[in-house]
DNA sequence: TTGACAAGTGAACTGCCGTTCACTATAATT
DNA sequence: AATTATAGTGAACGGCAGTTCACTTGTCAA
C-alpha cells in the first residue's frame, strides 16, 4: 500500500507542479488533490523537497530507461517517406502522453533553479533527440536513402524544428493539430532536400 | 525621482524573477536588492502582482518596439556569408545581453501560468523569428542568392535550431562558446544546403 | 487475541508571506 | 515661511506556509 501512494504522491506531484511550479505548489493542494490531508503526506516523505527529489529521481530513471539503452533504438527507415512515418509516430505519442507532457513542463519551469534540472532539460530538449538521429541518419546515408553529409548536423537540423513545435504544443495545447500538420511538412521538406535523388 | 524607482524595482524584478519564477521570489528579497526595506515598495507598486504585470507590458512594449514595426527589419543580406554574418550579429547580442536574457527566462518559467507571458512566449521563441526572416529569404531568393523554395519553411528550419541553441545558452551560460561555434557551422551548413551555386 | 506497525487525522506550532499604517525626512510649491 | 506632496521607515497585522505530534484506525504476524 505505502508504494502505492507514494507513487499517487509523486503523479499529482508532476501534475501541480508542471502546471505552477515547485514555489507556486504547496501542500494543502497536494493533498487535497490527493483525498488526504496535509499532514498525513509526511508518513510518505520528510518534506516538500523531498518529494522534489523524488520526482526529479523519477524522471532521470524514466528517461534513462527509455532512451539511455541502445535497445530502445528505434530502426533505421527503409525509405525516407518511412522517416517521416517514424516520426510522425514519435511526435504523436510525445505530445500525447500526459506523463512525458508534465515531464517536459516541469523541465521547462525549473530548468534555472535545479541543477539536475538543468542537465536533463538540455538533454531532454536538445542533446537527446540529436543523439538519437544521428545513428538513424547514417544508417539512411549507408543505405543510399540520404545524400552523404554530417549526420549529427543533419540530426540537429531535423530535431531542434521539431523539438520547438513539440514545445509550442506544451505552450499551447489548442495548437497541437496544427502544430502536427507543421510537423509534417517540415518533414517532408527534409526528405525533399536532403534525400538520394532516385527514392522516395 | 518617482519613475526612476520604479523602474529600477522593475529591473530588479526582472532579475529575481527571471531565476526563481514569480512564487518563488518574495517582496523581502526584492526590496533588499534595491536596498529599501519591504513596506517601501509599495509607494510604487499596489501589489507584488501588480510589478509582476508592469513587468509584462514592459516586456510586450520592448518586444513591439524592437520587432513590431517593419523599420527595424534587418537588410537582405547581400551574399550568402552576409547571412551567416548577420546571424552571428543578431546571435551575440540576443545571448549577451542581459535583459533580454533575463526576459527569455521569465517568459520560460512562466509560460504556463500566465496567458500573456504563453503567448509573448510563443512570439519571442518560434513565430517573431520565422517572421523575422521570411522576408529576408524571399529577398534572398530573388536575388538569386537562395535555392526557389517556400521562404517561410527555410526560415523556421534556419531559425529553429539557432533558437534551441540560444535556449540552451540560457540554461548552461558556460556553454555559451560552444553553442556559438555550432550555430556558426549550422548557418555554414544551411547556405552549403540552401545557397544558390556560382554564390558563395 | 494480542501486539506491532503502517497509514491517516486534526490540532497546534513557528515562521514567513504580502500588506497596512502612522510616522518622519526631504524636496517642491505657494 | 508655510504648505503640500513624495519617498522611505519600522512596527504590526492576519493568514497561510511547511512541519510536528499525540492520537485513532485498520492490517497482519505471532
Amino acid at each position: 500500500m505505502a508504494k502505492d501512494t507514494k507513487e499517487r504522491i509523486l503523479a499529482t506531484a508532476l501534475d501541480l507542479f508542471s502546471q505552477a511550479g515547485y514555489a507556486g505548489t504547496n501542500v494543502r493542494e497536494l493533498t487535497a488533490s490527493l483525498g488526504m490531508v496535509k499532514s498525513s503526506i509526511y508518513k510518505h516523505f520528510e518534506s516538500k523537497e523531498e518529494i522534489w527529489n523524488a520526482l526529479l529521481d523519477n524522471m532521470i530513471a524514466y528517461y534513462d530507461e527509455r532512451f539511455g539503452s541502445p535497445d530502445h533504438l528505434p530502426p533505421v527507415p527503409d525509405s525516407l517517406e518511412g522517416l517521416v512515418a517514424m516520426t510522425m509516430r514519435m511526435v504523436d505519442f510525445t505530445i500525447h502522453d500526459e506523463k512525458v507532457i508534465k515531464t517536459r513542463k516541469l523541465l521547462t519551469i525549473e530548468q534555472f533553479r535545479d541543477e539536475r534540472a538543468r542537465a536533463l532539460a538540455t538533454k531532454h530538449f536538445l542533446t537527446g533527440l540529436r543523439e538519437l538521429f544521428t545513428p538513424i541518419f547514417a544508417g539512411m546515408m549507408d543505405r543510399g536513402l540520404l545524400r552523404r553529409d554530417d549526420p549529427s548536423m543533419l540530426a540537429f537540423a531535423y530535431t531542434a524544428p521539431i523539438s520547438a513545435l513539440i514545445h509550442l504544443c506544451d505552450r499551447e495545447p489548442d495548437k497541437t493539430g496544427e502544430a502536427m500538420a507543421q510537423i509534417e511538412a517540415f518533414s517532408r521538406h527534409f526528405i525533399e532536400v536532403y534525400g538520394e535523388v532516385g527514392h522516395d
